[in-house]
DNA sequence: GTGAAAGCGCTAACAG
DNA sequence: CTGTTAGCGCTTTCAC
C-alpha cells in the first residue's frame, strides 16, 4: 500500500538519502560507481517509484506540457497529440491532455487545471476564437508559453500555427468548378471559429474569379458535428435549389450531409461532389467519395512543438510568430469531371 | 513568472497561512464567514492557483486516474475516454491519458509514469494479453486498483469489462450466411490479443452449425492497421479462391481490405459483403457499406469507472469481477441478401 | 475561530 | 565522494 521512498532505500543501505538521490539521478560525478550500482539495484529490488509530486514541488517546474483540444471525434486532434507527444517526450516532457468539448467554460476549467498542475507550457486549439482571450493573456503573462494550433485566435499576442484556410478553400472550390460544378453548397462553420470565415472568403473569391454569381441561399450554417451537417443539408434541400457540389467546413459535418444525400438517392460523386478541408489523411482513405485538402498534421505538430520548446528554452525572449502551413490535396474526380474535360 | 502561494495571501491579509488554507478549502466550520469571503476574494484578485503537486505530496493521494490505451486511430478509445472522464470528474478525479502504441515496452513506460504520478487507480486496455501481466499484479499488490476494458487479459486477477466476442462474432457471421454468403474470408487479429481468438472461435462455431466446411485458406492474418488489412487482402487474392464476404478483426483492417477490393473493381456490398466488430457507432455511420456489431462504448466506460470507483471506495475489499457486455448490431443488407430471401 | 509547527518526498547548496 | 540541512506549498493536528 505504501510506496518505497529514497529514505527507505537509504536506511536499507545505511547511507544518506542525498547519496541515494544522487545515485538515482545518475550523477556519476559525485557518486562512487559501486555505490551507484548498489543503490540502483536496491531501488529496483524494492520496487521504488520516484514521487513526481515531490520532485515538481522541489524543482519548481513540472517538465510537463498541457495540450488542450476541442474534441475527440475527429482523428486529426488525436493524431496531432500522438506526434506532439513524441516530440515532447524526446525533450523530456510529459503531457497532460485536456478536452474542452467545444465549450468555453470547459476550456477555462481545462486551463485552470493545467495551471494547477504547473505545466511548463501549453499547446492549445481553441473552441472559440476570442471568448477566453483574456485568460490566455493572463497565463502567458505568468510566464507560461502557449502555442495555438489549427484553430485561429483573435486579439492574442502569441505564437500560432495553422494552415492557410483561404488558399485551401480557394484550391478546393476551384477544383470543383473546373470539374464542372457551378452551384456549390457551402456548409459554413460557426462564426466563432476564425477558420470558418476564411474558408467562406476563399469560396467567394473563386466565384468572383470565375465571374459566377454569389447566392447567399447556397450558404448554410453547418455547425461542426455530423448531426448539424445533416440538419443543414436537409434545410438546404427544402429550398428546392439545384446544386452539384457540397463544400463543408468539417469532415464530420460533410459526412452528416452525405448520409442525408444518400438517403435521398443522390449518387456520389456522380450527382453531387463532396469536399472539405480535412483533418487527416485517414479521412479520404476511408471515404473514397470525398475530395479534400488535407492538413499536414505531422508538420503542424512538429512546428507547434518547436515553437513551444523555443520559448521554453529562452523564457520571455522570443517574439510570438505565426506559421502558416499548406495542405496536401486529394481529389476524387467525379464522372462529371471527366465529361467536362471531354 | 512566480505563482502566488497561500503565504502570499496570508501576508497580504495579515493572517496565518492555516487560515487561508482553511478558507480556500471552504471549511465553514472553522473560519469566520467574513474572513472566508475576504480570503477568497483576495485569492481571486491575486490570481492564486493552488499547487497540485504540494497538495498531492501532503495528502498522499492524487485524486487522479490513469487511462492507458493502445492506440488513437480508432475513435472507440477516444470515445471511451470522453465518457470515462465525465464519470470520473463527477467523482472529483482528474485523468491522465497514456498511449502504448500497441507496444509492450511503451506500455511498461506508461504504467511506470502513472505510478510516478501516484495515480489512485488505472483504467487499462492492454496491447498484449499477457506480456506485462506480472507488472499489473505488482501494481495492484501495491494497492492501486486496475480495471481492464475492451481487450482481454490472461492470468491476471483483476476486474475486466469487455464484450462477448464469441457471441458477437457468431451473430455477425450467421448474418452473413443467412444473407447468402458461403465463402467468408476472416482477417484474423494478432494472437496476442485474446479477443481475436474468440472471434475466430465464433466464426468456426457458425460454420459447424450450418454444416459448412472450415477451410484454413480463408483465414488470413490481418493485423490491426489499415496497411496490414490491405496486405492481408492482397495475400488472400493471390490464392485465387472465390469469396463473397470479408469478416475483419478491426474496423481499420477491414477498411484497408476494402481499399484493395475497390481498386480491383469489386462492388461492395453486391459482390463482397464487409463486416467487423466495430469500435463505435460513428464507424457504420460513415462507412455505409460496412456491417458491424458495435461496441457499447458508453456502457463500457460507465461500467469500467463503476468497478474502479468501487475498489477505490473499499480498498482491498472487493473481489475482482468480470462484466461481459453485448454489442448492438448494425447490418447493411446487400442486394445478394435480397435475392437470397426471394 | 485562529496560529504555530510538523512533515509529505525530494533536491541542492554547503560542509566535511 | 558523502552527510547535513533547508526548504518547495500545502494540510492537519494541537494549542490557545
Amino acid at each position: 500500500m505504501k510506496y518505497v521512498t529514497i529514505i527507505d532505500i537509504a536506511n536499507e543501505l545505511g547511507v544518506s538519502k542525498s547519496t541515494v538521490s544522487r545515485a538515482l539521478a545518475g550523477d556519476a560525478q559525485n557518486v562512487k560507481p559501486e555505490t551507484m550500482k548498489l543503490v540502483c539495484e536496491t531501488a529496483q529490488r524494492m520496487g521504488y517509484r520516484r514521487n513526481e509530486a515531490a520532485v515538481n514541488l522541489r524543482r519548481q517546474l513540472s517538465k510537463t506540457i498541457g495540450i488542450v483540444i476541442p474534441e475527440v471525434v475527429t482523428s486529426f486532434f488525436m493524431s496531432f497529440i500522438q506526434w506532439a507527444q513524441r516530440d515532447l517526450r524526446q525533450q523530456g516532457y510529459r503531457t497532460i491532455i485536456a478536452v474542452s468539448n467545444e465549450e468555453v467554460t470547459q476550456e477555462r476549467e481545462c486551463l485552470q487545471m493545467l495551471e494547477q498542475c504547473r505545466v511548463d507550457g501549453i499547446l492549445m486549439s481553441v473552441c472559440h476564437q476570442s471568448a477566453n482571450a483574456a485568460l490566455y493573456q493572463e497565463i502567458m503573462s505568468r510566464g507560461i508559453p502557449m502555442v495555438f494550433f489549427d484553430r485561429q485566435v483573435c486579439g492574442v499576442e502569441a505564437s500560432q500555427v495553422h494552415i492557410d484556410d483561404v488558399s485551401a478553400s480557394v484550391f478546393m472550390v476551384e477544383k470543383l468548378i473546373r470539374s464542372g460544378c457551378r452551384r456549390i453548397v457551402h456548409l459554413l462553420g460557426p462564426e466563432h471559429i476564425g477558420n470558418a470565415t476564411d474558408r467562406l472568403r476563399g469560396y467567394r473569391e473563386v466565384l468572383e474569379k470565375f465571374k459566377l454569381p454569389y447566392n447567399p441561399q447556397y450558404i448554410v450554417a453547418g455547425g461542426l458535428s455530423a448531426d448539424e451537417g445533416a440538419q443543414a443539408m436537409e434545410e438546404f434541400l427544402q429550398r428546392g435549389l439545384a446544386f452539384d457540389a457540397v463544400f463543408g467546413f468539417t469532415e464530420t459535418s460533410v459526412l452528416g450531409a452525405k448520409s442525408v444525400l444518400q438517403r435521398m438517392n443522390f449518387r456520389i460523386p456522380d450527382d453531387v461532389s463532396l469536399c472539405c478541408i480535412s483533418g487527416t489523411t485517414l479521412c479520404t482513405l476511408v471515404h473514397p467519395t470525398l475530395s479534400a485538402v488535407e492538413q499536414p498534421t505531422e508538420e503542424m505538430a512538429h512546428t507547434a512543438c518547436r515553437l513551444l520548446l523555443e520559448q521554453l528554452a529562452t523564457p520571455g525572449q522570443c517574439r510570438p510568430q505565426t506559421v502558416v502551413l499548406h495542405g496536401e490535396v486529394v481529389v476524387r474526380e467525379s464522372t462529371k469531371a471527366v465529361q467536362a474535360q471531354a
